[in-house]
DNA sequence: CACAGCTCCTGGCAGC
DNA sequence: TGCTGCCAGGAGCTGT
């Protein structure tokens, strides 16, 4: 599942085969793929417009188009990128291709979804889309970090899977963080002493850019626009590691359920 | 504001 | 081997 990491490497990659690149042609097969507008509103727009950035914000793609407009993309569990090259051989469609686009050049970027969880939205301001996520794990200062904790009663843990409060983070590395500052993910926030605080925001920071700079995790699906894995996935302390030692203190990683999302962590390093 | 439950999807897997 | 049925999980939504 792509998270913060996984979408800035796909921005990154993004970047150096789309910008420039004008859409020739666009095809939707499965509607439901696109949120807004309607599917052939969607492909009469996007036609003729050329891509001039690739950004990222919270887990959204952001491509700018010119001579207007935005086309953000949400591949939520199963969602990937997939750029064919100029010249290369078409990778045939199976079925789970749902959006093509391709370009005058000759290339091709397909969004592919087994599951279908993802959305594409093509606005006139990204922030119809945008506005209400919150703050960018590694653009927020440490004060303006705990003022999100300080007044809220709610588990740490589903505050930090919260768009709106923090936007980035996934399960995978909600677990790493909370694991990494000795955090259990059942304490309420408005109860961590300010020490705990200040691990959580530099642990959440540590975790994220290394998992950039490992190109993301690739448990099943994720995958890079070019069809490489991630390698952050040898990195995981406990996510998916349930009854292997702590890398910390050789405990037995445990597997519990909070707010109905699997949750691992070390009951020794991370005390109630 | 907090939170439980439901929905969307389908591959993977357990159980038989 | 093949079938049934359960589960994961991001996020929006409703209801309490």
């Amino acid at each position: 599942m792509p998270e913060l990491p996984e979408v800035e490497t796909i921005a990154r990659a993004l970047r150096g085969q789309v910008v420039g690149q004008a859409v020739r042609a666009a095809q939707v097969r499965w509607p439901r793929a696109v949120a807004t507008p309607a599917p052939d509103e969607f492909v009469a727009a996007l036609v003729g417009r050329r891509i001039t950035a690739v950004g990222r914000r919270a887990k959204f793609l952001v491509l700018t188009l010119a001579p207007q407009g935005y086309l953000l993309i949400h591949l939520r569990m199963t969602g990937r990128l997939l750029y064919e090259a100029a010249g290369a051989d078409p990778r045939p469609l199976d079925g789970h291709t749902h959006v093509s686009l391709y370009f005058q050049g000759g290339g091709a970027l397909h969004y592919h979804d087994q599951r279908k969880f993802g959305r594409l939205y093509l606005v006139g301001d990204p922030d119809e889309v945008l506005r209400g996520l919150g703050l960018e794990p590694l653009e927020a200062s440490p004060e303006q970090f705990a003022a999100l904790l300080r007044a809220r009663r709610r588990q740490i843990k589903p505050l930090l899977l919260d768009q709106h409060v923090l936007a980035g983070l996934g399960n995978i590395y909600t677990d790493e963080s909370l694991w990494r500052a000795g955090v259990h993910p059942l304490r309420r926030a408005d109860t961590l002493a300010a020490a705990d605080v200040s691990r959580l925001y530099e642990a959440i920071r540590a975790v994220l850019t290394e998992a950039i700079a490992n190109k993301g995790t690739t448990l099943r699906d994720y995958r890079a626009p070019n069809g490489e894995t991630g390698e952050n996935q040898w990195s995981l302390a406990v996510y998916g590691r349930a009854g292997e030692p702590c890398p910390r203190c050789g405990q037995a990683v445990q597997r519990v359920v909070v707010g109905s999302r699997g949750t691992h962590l070390c009951p020794q390093c991370q005390s109630l």
